[in-house]
RNA sequence: GGGAGUUUAGCUCAGCUGGUUCAGAGCAUCUGCCUUACAAGCAGAGGGUCAAUGGUUCGAAUCCAUUAACUCCCA
């Protein structure tokens, strides 16, 4: 059969899917074995695959197909999260293209284009993601605003409500005013800009003349102003104590204030205080019992209380009101300058510290034992360095604004009743039950009672997502809950260790008292070859099912994790998938390579073909047992990379070159079969990093009954030989040479050669591999040295090969004489340490031992060399 | 401003509790090969003052201190 000797995966990758999904190896159901189990970090509904996708999805399909070959009951939960803000926004702009504004329409009817844009696009990135070979149960696959899912978010609200953990407050919130919304502080991106340092002045109350210059970069809102405050050690000012200032422009009468938080050093040490509009303000405000004058609608334009530019947006406020400081004389002066500005990570825009009416959920009491399970390693990071981080966040935690301003999410179930109380329950009638009950007096009707506008942050529904997946939440005794809980491991990116991975580990020791995952695998970002973000605005991230398309899905999933240990920056370039399609077809040509191979019943095994299969069974075993202590230690690319070398060096360029037949020659049938047994194992090894090649190959190697390689067994470590490895290893130092002489004397590799070896204490190597590797027609033992003949050294055994070599003598001496010299620096630095007293009182026995084996071995080397150089 | 981390070959990274010739791997580079599985390949070679300085030690890439550069997190 004539097979291409380029790999093609675009022919095979699709087939291997639909039959894996056809025999339903993806489902689980709970049963006798042990569970290993994994909820996907649910991607946005409105993403579509990106590079971070692929890597972290690839982590995770590599420790679901390990664990199922290694008989766990596997069960990997996919599914999408709603993303309020990303999700309405996108909604609102479609509506715009439409001719619809969303404040004219209902929130009913808002909430249906959501939902038939979600049932649209919401399940793209999920459909993507199996072209990658990910074996997720998609019968489980999840939605974060599902029956299942809403109910357990509005029970733990409501839940938490009840445990006073839950509470509404006016507090300063970061605003996006183009969202409309709240946001929490982890979701506000801080980043430098150049900007401007206004100096304005003040005058002093019933002061003739005497002015007071404050510095800010927002001179818009000055019109907020309710103080001015300086350090009370300054004694540039310690004589205005008691004094009030006049706010430029609209002449508000407002105190001196002194507070030790001023930094002296920053601009003219007097800062403008404006409670509304800023935190730290407003911390002083409520220290100093100041007026709060909130001058911002919640569009970003200044309102009616600013007095003056009504309507104006902040920044063209912040441009218009410079001429008019300066008409009235009280701009001093302006400067360039950065200052860090925090921006809306959904809309970019720049947030509004804002005042506002929110829900909060209190941190304290549940993230004591989430700490807790992490500090004691039950709970283990990889990287670990990340405890500091998690540890840091978790001992200064906030509380949590858990309210947003929007209607695509899951509704707070609260409800307002006319004398302004509030009752929380899952639904209107049950609200309405308790208000009767609590509120006789009231005489309701149900149509008294006002829900909250507000939805959840998606976080809030987020956070549960390891115990809604399994209904954990309604029913905390289901058999899927107590069978897959807790999971395995969680995949995720570094940059969402407080929204999520501390969240959900405080939602499960609130609700399972429990944690929700033995494992947290930091992913790193990825970024491209020049350490820049991938973005779509950079136009930097390759399109990953374009990718796929070229190199093949097992291609690019071994260019993912090339370079990729945990929590590292992944710095993708194209050529780690090239070198992962190379790596395909080096595989796919040793399948032919065996499939060209005629078997003969008739012949034995040769000698060679019995050493190398000893050794590779050696070998194969030391890698898979490296292996094993990779995966312990979540090493991926290094097991990777292990099993790489082991199939492209020891059995490619190793083991086949020396078991593969002369030209048309058969096979005997005992080394056929080893050599199917060795690469099927290999297979498997490999199986859970390139799940299609491996598939194929395996079927290649063993038809069809055998099943699939998916479900096989994954092969356990059994004996290795560490003799045999020694000496193997011995063996492929002489064939280095060997090949390295006929390179160096250009002999061509059809030429036969002769290696003498002098017999003096031999060391154990393969003669019969030396014949094979080096293609050599004699191999015998000397007692003398041999006349007219390359020679060389390993481990202090010396060759010879009788050869009419063209040599050039003076730099074969040159080479000779610096590494005599080399050996003799070597002795000396022994020699030294080994005159040391103290070293010889100090060190262990068994590296004084080493030192004089290194010692002995270096003058026998040595005496060797200059033997040699004696002998030219 | 506070905290954490990183710095080893051209690139991306290993190097555990100091001790084998410890300075490693992959890729890239160079040289020679279309050798009947594979040029997406084969064989071989070169390449590093382990960021800098000082200290601890018989012994430091590894431990400590200081400095520099970069990265991230928090305010």
């Amino acid at each position: 059969m004539e097979v291409s000797s380029k790999y093609n995966p675009q022919l095979i990758e699709d087939k291997w899917y639909r039959h894996w999904m056809e025999k339903g190896y993806f489902h689980s159901q709970p049963d006798h074995r042990l569970p290993y189990s994994i909820v996907i970090p649910p991607p946005n509904v409105t993403g579509v695959l990106h590079m971070g996708h692929m890597l972290n999805n690839t982590i995770q399909d590599i420790l679901i197909r390990r664990a199922r070959m290694k008989g766990f009951n596997v069960c990997w939960v996919p599914g999408t999260d709603h993303a309020s803000i990303a999700t309405e926004a996108k909604v609102v702009e479609l509506l715009q293209k439409k001719g619809i504004e969303k404040k004219n329409i209902s929130r009913e009817d808002f909430l249906k284009h959501a939902w038939e844009w979600k049932e649209k696009h919401g399940g793209i990135i999920l459909q993507q993601l199996k072209k990658l070979g990910v074996s997720c149960d998609w019968e489980r696959t999840r939605f974060t605003m599902d029956e299942v899912l809403s109910e357990s978010v509005m029970a733990v609200f409501i839940d938490l409500y009840n445990k006073g953990l839950i509470y509404r407050g006016v507090r300063m919130v970061n605003w996006d005013p183009k969202a409309l919304t709240a946001v929490s502080d982890e979701e506000v991106v801080y980043q430098e800009v150049k900007s401007k340092l206004y100096y304005v002045r003040y005058k002093i109350e019933k002061s003739d003349n005497e002015y007071i210059t404050i510095a800010t970069t927002r001179p818009e809102t000055i019109l907020g102003d309710t103080a001015v405050c300086v350090h009370p050690d300054d004694e540039r000012y310690t004589h205005l104590k008691g004094k009030r200032v006049l706010v430029p422009l609209i002449k508000r009468s407002v105190p001196l204030i002194f507070d030790e938080y001023v930094d002296k050093e920053f601009g003219t040490g007097a800062l403008k205080i404006t409670p509304a509009h800023d935190i730290n303000d407003y911390q002083l405000g409520i220290k100093h019992n100041l007026e709060t004058v909130n001058i911002f609608n919640d569009n970003g334009t200044l309102n009616e209380d600013a007095q003056l530019l009504v309507g104006v947006d902040r920044f063209k406020a912040r441009e218009a009101i410079v001429p008019l400081l300066e008409k009235e004389g009280n701009l001093v002066k302006i400067e360039d300058y950065v200052n860090k500005v925090g921006f809306s990570e959904r809309t970019q825009e720049v947030i509004e510290p804002k005042l506002s009416q929110q829900w909060f959920c209190k941190m304290e009491t549940l993230a004591q034992p989430a700490l807790k399970v992490v500090a004691d390693d039950i709970i283990q990071f990889f990287p670990e360095k990340l405890k500091n981080v998690y540890n840091h966040w978790m001992e200064n935690v906030k509380d949590w604004c858990i309210s947003r301003q929007l209607w695509w999410g899951h509704r707070i179930p609260a409800y307002y009743l006319p004398n302004n109380e509030i009752v929380v329950a899952a639904s209107l009638e049950e609200a309405f039950a308790i208000a009767k009950e609590k509120y006789p007096d009231l005489q309701l009707s149900i149509n008294d009672l006002k829900q909250d506008e507000d939805v959840l942050d998606t976080w809030f529904s987020s956070w549960l997502w390891p115990i809604s997946v399994f209904d954990g939440i309604r029913y905390p005794d289901n058999e899927d809950i107590n069978y897959y809980y807790p999971t395995a491991t969680l995949v995720t990116a570094t940059d969402i260790i407080f929204f999520w991975v501390a969240r959900m580990i405080m939602a499960g020791m609130e609700y399972r008292k429990e944690i929700p995952f033995r494992h947290v695998y930091f992913t790193g970002m990825v970024r491209d070859k020049l350490r820049r973000k991938m973005s779509k605005s950079l136009g930097n991230s390759p399109d990953p099912i374009e990718l796929m398309d070229i190199y093949g899905a097992d291609g690019v999933r071994m260019g993912m994790l090339l370079s990729s240990p945990a929590g590292n920056d992944l710095m993708f370039d194209e050529s780690l998938c090239e070198q992962g399609r190379n790596f395909n077809n080096k595989i796919w040509n040793a399948l032919r390579l065996l499939t060209t191979w005629k078997v003969d019943d008739k012949i034995g095994v040769p000698a060679a073909s019995q050493t190398a299969a000893a050794w590779m069974q050696s070998r194969l075993n030391q890698v898979m047992s490296n292996i094993e202590d990779d995966f312990s230690k979540y090493r991926l690319s290094e097991a990777l990379m292990n099993i790489y070398k082991c199939i492209w060096d020891d059995f490619c360029s190793t083991y086949l070159e020396i078991v593969k037949p002369a030209y048309q020659q058969p096979i005997d049938r005992t080394t056929y079969q080893v050599t199917i047994d060795l690469f099927a194992k290999l297979m498997q090894v490999l199986h859970p990093f390139m799940p299609f090649i491996t598939e194929e190959v395996w079927h290649a190697l063993k038809g069809n009954d055998e099943g699939d390689i998916i479900v096989s067994n994954m092969p356990e470590v059994e004996e290795i030989n560490l003799s045999i490895l020694n000496d193997f290893s011995f063996t492929m130092q002489i064939v280095e040479q060997v090949r390295r002489l006929r390179n160096e004397q250009n002999i061509p590799p059809k030429e036969s050669l002769k290696l003498f070896v002098l017999s003096n204490d031999k060391k154990t190597f393969y003669s019969e591999v030396l014949i094979k590797l080096c293609n050599l027609s004699e191999l015998k033992e000397v007692s003398e040295k041999v006349e007219d003949s390359l020679s060389f050294i390993v481990q202090n055994q010396e060759f010879f090969i009788p050869y009419q070599a063209k040599i050039d003598k003076a730099e074969v001496e040159q080479k000779l004489k610096s590494e005599i010299d080399y050996t003799q620096g070597f002795i000396n630095a022994v020699n030294k340490k080994l005159s040391n007293e103290n070293f010889i009182k100090n060190a262990p026995d068994k590296i004084i031992e080493l030192e004089r084996k290194k010692l002995a071995d270096a003058i026998e080397k040595k005496r060797l060399l200059e033997e040699k150089l004696n002998n030219l």
